[in-house]
DNA sequence: AGCACGCCGACT
DNA sequence: GTCGGCGTGCTC
């Protein structure tokens, strides 16, 4: 009496496998079994009487892991919708639901980490002056015990002293659980008629499932929401999941939980270790960790009682994986409140188009908090001409003087640089035009590297012009560039002053950002330079003075959703500033001051000029009110991706239902010799694209396609 | 993906 | 004579 069961392995691979098995194993057990010459761990996916492979084709596996599942079915069928819907290796799939120590096979059992703190000998007797790696060591544990990670951070080669600390007893190891509870010994604020008006739509179906829009402007109280919802879930004796942007987890978000609440609550995010996002993801999974706040993959994390699933800052672009499984944790946090019948809050001040279309036809309930606390009233919006400048860095005259007369009065400056985007435009100094296709009225991108203009929507080539069209002049600059240089210039400019700029680079030490966070709050510095980074969560009462430097590229930018990304950011740094008495300006410096968008967002809030841009969506047929998807290929040769594009699309069939854009070229042919192209569907119905998804993974998976990368974006984010 | 097999070129 | 390049096929 022998079964087969079918086993999801950590491959690129389109099936499962099959294994012969006596005795029955659950659904999202794990299994080591042989594969090839070797072993592997799989999970559970199925079981079946019969397999279609001849017997002697069959193994058996080597041992079971997991008497109980590991993934429950409401996660395995989560798990299997998203390989479904993203068209995605099912092994892939389930296995990215695992932290790394459980996809290699360790024990479902929380583990604890080894501290190494001071003995009550060590604390009064430091070893001798000269032993300086044991001296380093003493100072480090005096503050506070430390992990192996700790240490290895900041003292290269501690081991050996650390050994003979605790050979004298001055230190000893401790075994230590990252499961921390919170304090509870902040009472909830009082709320306002909107936020309680919010929390009851909300608690009022806690039992069913509810998607919810909290559309609130930055300041307005949506964490006292998201606590007082938290609150009643715990009551209830249930877990929540709270999903935050990759670099919305700061210290303060999570202070306003651990302040709040006396529960143990779990943190899932990249800066773990592995041995901590193994404690932790077994605590929500086991129903012990009442709070679980995490990144994109936290989706993914069992829960044992799950009872609200929040999303903070839902408009973020980090919730899409964007490589390898392509999800949006977003999207799929609906479907799995659907099936776990609870409530799903997407909150945000500059909600995603698509959500706020949800919201508008009724699918989403919305929730709107119009006030900012405090009297804090949004800042002033205002444009800069920064043509006839002869601006030698990124900072016009005009906007120094400005900079200049607020940091006299003492009040603080920041400068955003948006450095996102790779559409190189060039553009005329005098006038402010941009070469653009005449087909389609879209801006021509430089390839550099061929020297050509090239048109990102039909494809077509051109040479550059030496003068500008328009007006003849003589001076094309080219946008977008070079943008490391304005710190150096800021500190030429204002040598008085302290320049502090934040971004990826300079904040990756931990504890960096909290560190130049207090440099701000403190006074210490009067210039802030800072990226994406800076229109995340923080508010800075001090900052009077916004100026946006380099939004132009933006504004040319091919992909549909450029101007939406641009309003959110504008008024994400705008939410930064400005306090009761003093509500602060925001500064947009560009070549195109007469730029429609600039127009529309002087003029109007969020709300107005999203529906605006929604009735162009509607028009142009883009999402929410058509859905896309995207097949990339990647290749060492020029034409090679481009070829296997262009010889898919005149093998599939073609169909009324869907549209076909491209194949294109990638704008930036891949540095060291990766080639990319990609092309595009579009459908109104959803079942055609997918139908023709999978005709188009039947041609791309045969062999002839060996040396090309390709992979599948259902609802992209980025088109480029 | 990861690994073995296999068939051609340039080396001690 | 062999070492090793990566094209091709397969993994239950």
């Amino acid at each position: 009496m022998s079964g087969i069961l079918k086993v999801a392995l950590d491959l690129p691979l389109r099936t499962l496998f099959d294994y012969r098995c006596d005795q029955p194993i659950a659904v999202g057990c794990r299994v080591e079994v042989p594969f090839g010459r070797g072993k592997k761990i799989g999970l559970v996916a199925g079981s079946a009487p019969h397999s279609d492979l001849p017997a002697d084709k069959l193994k058996s596996p080597l041992r079971v892991i997991d008497d109980r599942p590991l993934l429950n079915t409401e996660i395995t069928e989560l798990l299997n919708w998203a390989s479904r819907y993203y068209h995605h290796p099912i092994g892939e799939v389930w296995f990215s639901a695992l932290p790394t120590r459980l996809r290699q096979g360790q024990p479902a059992t929380p583990h604890p980490e080894e501290r190494w703190r001071l003995t009550e000998l060590g604390e009064h007797n430091p070893p001798e002056q000269r032993a300086k790696k044991q001296h380093a060591i003493h100072n480090q544990l005096k503050a506070a015990a430390k992990t192996a990670s700790q240490l290895d951070d900041e003292l290269p080669n501690w081991r050996p002293a650390m050994r003979t600390l605790i050979e004298k007893q001055l230190v000893e190891v401790e075994q230590h659980f990252d499961s921390w509870s919170g304090k509870g010994d902040e009472p909830p604020l009082t709320l306002n008629n909107d936020q309680q008006k919010a929390v009851d739509s909300v608690a009022e179906g806690l039992d069913r499932f509810q998607p919810f829009l909290l559309d609130g402007v930055t300041g307005s109280g949506k964490t006292e929401v998201y606590l007082q919802l938290v609150n009643k879930v715990l009551n209830r004796g249930k877990q929540a999941l709270v999903l935050v942007p990759e670099i919305g987890l700061t210290t303060q978000t999570i202070d306003r939980f651990r302040q709040r609440f006396a529960v143990p609550i779990v943190l899932l995010h990249s800066g773990l270790t592995d041995l901590q996002r193994h404690n932790a993801w077994l605590l929500a999974a086991n129903g012990d960790a009442k709070i679980i706040i995490g990144t994109r993959s936290a989706l993914f994390t069992p829960l044992a009682n799950g009872g609200i699933i929040i999303i903070d800052e839902e408009h973020d672009g980090s919730f899409k994986q964007q490589e390898g499984f392509r999800y949006s944790a977003r999207d799929l946090a609906a479907v799995r409140a659907r099936n776990l019948n609870i409530p799903l809050v997407l909150g945000s001040a500059t909600p995603m188009l698509e959500t706020l279309h949800a919201a508008n036809t009724g699918r989403y309930q919305h929730l709107k908090l119009p006030e900012r606390a405090g009297n804090r009233s949004m800042p002033k919006l205002e444009v800069v001409d920064a043509r006839h400048q002869r601006m030698r860095g990124m900072v016009s005259a005009s906007l120094r003087a400005e900079v200049r007369d607020h940091l006299q009065r003492g009040q603080q400056v920041l400068l955003f640089l948006n450095r996102r985007g790779y559409a190189p435009v060039q553009l005329c100094d005098d006038c402010g035009a941009v070469p653009e296709c005449s087909r389609c009225d879209t801006a021509f991108t430089y390839h550099q590297n061929r020297n050509l203009l090239v048109c990102h929507h039909c494809g077509s080539e051109r040479r550059p012009p030496s003068h500008c069209e328009s007006c003849n002049g003589e001076t094309l600059v080219p946008i977008g560039a070079g943008t490391e240089r304005v710190e150096e210039e800021l500190r030429q400019q204002f040598p008085d002053q302290t320049v502090l700029r934040i971004d990826r680079d300079s904040t990756r030490l931990k504890g960096a950002l909290d560190r130049h966070l207090e440099q701000v709050h403190s006074g210490e510095a009067q210039i802030l330079l800072g990226t994406q980074m800076l229109a995340k969560g923080h508010h800075f009462p001090n900052v009077t003075l916004v100026g946006i430097l380099d939004c132009d590229q933006a504004l040319f930018a091919t992909d549909f959703r450029a101007a939406e990304k641009l309003a959110q950011l504008i008024y994400q740094v705008a939410g930064r500033c400005g306090r009761g008495e003093e509500p602060g300006r925001v500064l947009i410096q560009t070549h195109q001051p007469h730029h429609p968008l600039w127009q529309q967002l002087l003029s109007k809030n969020y709300t107005q000029l999203a529906a605006e841009l929604l009735s162009e969506r509607e028009i142009t047929g883009f999402p929410p009110f058509q859905h896309l998807a995207l097949v990339r290929a990647e290749a060492t040769g020029p034409l090679k991706a481009m070829d296997c594009l262009t010889s898919l699309t005149q093998q599939l069939p073609g169909s009324t239902q869907i549209d076909t854009w491209g194949p294109v070229q990638a704008p930036r042919p891949k540095r060291a010799g990766h080639y990319r192209a990609q092309l595009l569907f579009q459908a109104t119905d959803r079942a055609p694209l997918h139908q023709q998804l999978h005709r188009a993974i039947a041609l791309l998976d045969t062999k002839t396609n060996r040396q090309i990368r390709w992979s599948i974006d259902v609802d992209p984010v980025d088109l480029y």
